[in-house]
This record gives structure tokens, sequence and C-alpha cells, in this order.
DNA sequence: AGGCTGGCAT
DNA sequence: ATGCCAGCCT
């Protein structure tokens, strides 16, 4: 039996949100420690994996563990109906095929209560494995946004190239390229405008800029993001949710000299 | 022979927007008492009666009966002209073919003339009976506008329940289920947002959920609406002008257990 | 007060 | 399916 209560919804619609585009029916692993989700995005390139922590419910409560098969556009469509500051209560029984959820306004009595259709779905849980990565770049995450939208208009692939210096994405494609380069800076005017680079080894790699775009839906969630790169090995792509848990992108980097 | 002088043109473009989808044309039936239409919608579902006093527009004059076939969808395309706080007149002959209107500019010397061809059209006087709702319920119009909306997603049915707890909008389809309770209470902290029910006898009536979105349209004319119910009556939701009218829909139940 | 997102209409 | 307008959120 899962019963936990969220403060405010906007965390679970901005999460819902992080995700939907990516992945369209998935597990929500439900056990004692919060509720996680993993999954390959349909065209299978891209991995997402999601945690809410139990810290960031109050309260929280459940036994055991309890996968929910849910169907995120169906999903979204009920969150669509929660406004960002109401109380969101979600419950589900041990046995049921139910996911169901109030939604209660503070200022005035009015209380929402939805029940969404749950399904089987086969847990494909993904091993992924705790790499130590050769560039670690922590930056301000509507920067990043900024970025890879501004990028997409000139081509379908960025290179990533991150030295001690800096980093710097660029495209080239028909009508011309484009570079930006953020120059590593600990300690800039503005807290969450910094440029923090941790550096291994010097990395330069090539990514579909689609993915990047997708991936940063994630932005409302957290002000920072970090891009975790090693040689051969798929970017990371990491939004800390302060002290609750996290929305990570993992995506294979393009080989060879693909135009 | 009509001559009336509106403040703001606004509130016409505002009229207009209510009714414009479920009627094409109508007769506006003017007299000395005001401006006064009345229609089924196209597909003879709900009716539409709207009322705009006399004391609304200043001056007003109409000496005697004047029904003005008007082209909803062309009347509209003239307001579209006026400027919401545009002073608005309108003329008629007692025999002529059109509808005069100019808009006035408050801040500039814009005066702009618009001239509306009317049509015969046969006058439908449709015999509403004056009844005493089983339930009458008073809400902020914008909730309920959000209620019907977030409903919608989930199914073209909406069951209404009233009783003197509270009034309880629910629907049930594909994807789940959902229900919005709002609880009886006059004296909540925004005044436009208590909810006030008068109630003779329970009552649970189901709707087409989209005619009551469509009627949702009359929202930006009146901060509350006024739902009547009674078994196997047809639904009236009322939208009152302060003071100077009103625009009231009306729509049968569903009858029978249609899913 | 401005920007962004969602809804409605064409 | 696209463009425009309004409401909500930051």
């Amino acid at each position: 039996m899962l019963e936990a209560r969220l403060p405010e919804a906007k965390l679970l619609k901005s999460l819902l949100e992080a995700v939907r585009e990516l992945v369209t029916e998935c597990n929500f692993e439900c056990n004692d420690s919060g509720i996680a989700l993993q999954a390959m995005d349909n065209s299978h390139v891209a991995l997402v994996a999601m945690l809410l922590r139990s810290d960031g419910f109050d309260p929280y409560r459940c036994d055991r563990n309890l996968p929910l098969g849910i169907n995120l556009a169906n999903l979204g469509k009920i969150l669509k109906c929660a406004r960002n500051n109401d109380i969101l209560t979600i419950k589900a029984d041990d046995d049921g095929d139910i996911l169901s959820m109030v939604f209660e306004s503070k200022e005035s009595d009015k209380i929402s209560e939805y029940d969404l259709k749950l399904m089987d779905i086969d847990s494909e849980h993904l091993g992924i494995p705790d790499t130590t990565y050769d560039a670690v770049v922590t930056m301000s995450s509507s920067r990043f946004q900024e970025i890879c939208r501004d990028l997409q208009t000139l081509s379908d692939s960025v290179t990533i190239e991150c030295t001690k210096e800096g980093i710097k994405f660029s495209s080239d494609g028909e009508i011309g390229k484009g570079a930006v380069t953020l120059k590593a800076n600990s300690s800039v005017d503005s807290e969450d405008d910094a440029t923090v680079i941790e550096l291994q080894q010097s990395v330069s790699m090539t990514f579909s800029i689609k993915y990047l775009v997708n991936f940063t839906k994630a932005t409302p969630l957290a002000s920072r993001v970090s891009l975790n790169l090693s040689t051969d090995i798929p970017l990371l792509v990491d939004y800390k949710l302060e002290n609750v848990g996290y929305v990570r992108y993992y995506l294979a980097p393009k080989i060879g000299d693909e135009e």
C-alpha cells in the first residue's frame, strides 16, 4: 500500500513534463525509500532515471515494493487538473489496479479526486553502471537550455568539448556554424550562473541535439544541471532536486564522423 | 426606431462571444425595456436566453417592438473592430434593413462606423416555464469553468450531484475517473469564491460536458454563476450581469443509463 | 509587470 | 494543423 502527500502538486507536474515526451508508459517503482522510474526512451536511444525520495513527501508510507504501471499521457491529463499549489495525495493498494489522486486547493473548499487505471508493464530494470567521468561540468540549467535551443537551429548534432578552461558547444550545418563557450568560473556574481568544471581528462564528444533539447524539459525542476562526460560512454545530464531526488538522462554519443 | 449607447463596447463584445458558437443567427428583440435574445442552439439540444436591459445603456430609446435579424458571425466580425473601451452606439430604423454601429475611442478622435445588414428570421419565441428548482447553487464562475474543462479530459458526460453539504461533479472514462467536490461555504476569504446552496431536495443528474464547457464562455461577464437543478428538468446555468441583464443557458439532462 | 503555457477559433 | 488571445505563474 502506498500513501503519499506532496505539499505542492507542482513538483509532480513538472517531473511528469520532464519525462512524458521520452517515455509513453512505464512502471513507477514505489518502496520504502521513495518512488523511482527508469526507462529507455521510445526509440531506445536515451535513458531516463528519476527518483523522488520519501523525504519529498509528508507524510510518506509504502510498506513493500509496489510497481505502478502508468501510461504517462493519461497521468498527464489528470495532473493537468491539479493547480500548481494544490496539495496532492496519491494512494494505491498492493493489489489494486488503480492509482488514486486527490488535489486539495489551499484557498477554497475544493477537493478533486481522480482515479487512474494502472497497467501491467514488464519491468526492464536497467543496470546503470556507476561511472567516474572524465569531466563533470556543473552549470546553470537555463543557460544549458538556451544553448541547446540556439544551436538546434543550425544542425541536429552538437559537439561538446571540455577542457580545464571551459566548455564549448558547437554545431555546424547548412546555413553556417555556431559555437558557445562558457569559461570555467567558480565565483560569478549570480551564484546560479557559475560554471564549475572538475576534469580528469579533456573530452570532445558529439550528440544528437534534439535529445538534449528534450532533456531540458527538466529545467524548471532545478537551477543547476551537471553534464558528465567520458569518451565513448553515454553522457549523463543530471538535474538534482534539492534534497528530494533527481532526474537523470543518459545519451550515447554519436560515433564515427557522421555528418 | 432604436438608438442606444453603451459606454463600453466590451459588454456587447463579451455577450456575443458567449452565444456565437451556439447560435448562428437569430432575432435581437428590441423594445422599450431593452434587448433580448432567445434561441435554441444549432443542434437543438441547448437553449440560450440573453437580456440586456435598457439601464445598461445611456441613453436608450426604442419606441416599439423591433426584431433585428442578425447573423452572429457577421456581427462578431464587426464587433472585433471595436476596442473594449470604445463607446458604442447602435441604431436601427423601424423599417430599415440595417443595424448601424458607431465606435468612438475615448482617448483619440477616432470614430468608426459600421453598418450590418439585417435579415428576416422567423421568431420562434420559446416559452420557458418559470420553474422552482430543487437545488440552486451559486458559485465562482471561473471555478465552474475550471471544473468543466478538467473533467472534459476524462469523458463527455458529467454527473452533478447536489446535497446540502456541497456539490459534486464527476466523470468516468477510459483512462480513469474524476470527481470535484465543492463544500457549501457561504463565508470564504475571497467573496467570489463562496459556494452557496439553496436546497429543496437533493439531485443527481448527468449532462453532456461539451455544452457546459461552451456555456462557460460567459465567464468573463460575471464572477458568479448559478446552477439551477431539478430532476428531469433542464439545467439552468445563469450568469447575471450586475443590474443590466443576464445570460442563461438551458440544457436537458442525459436520460437513461447511457455509458 | 512580463513571459510562458494552454485553450479556442479559423 | 497553425495562429491568436487569455489566464496563470514567476
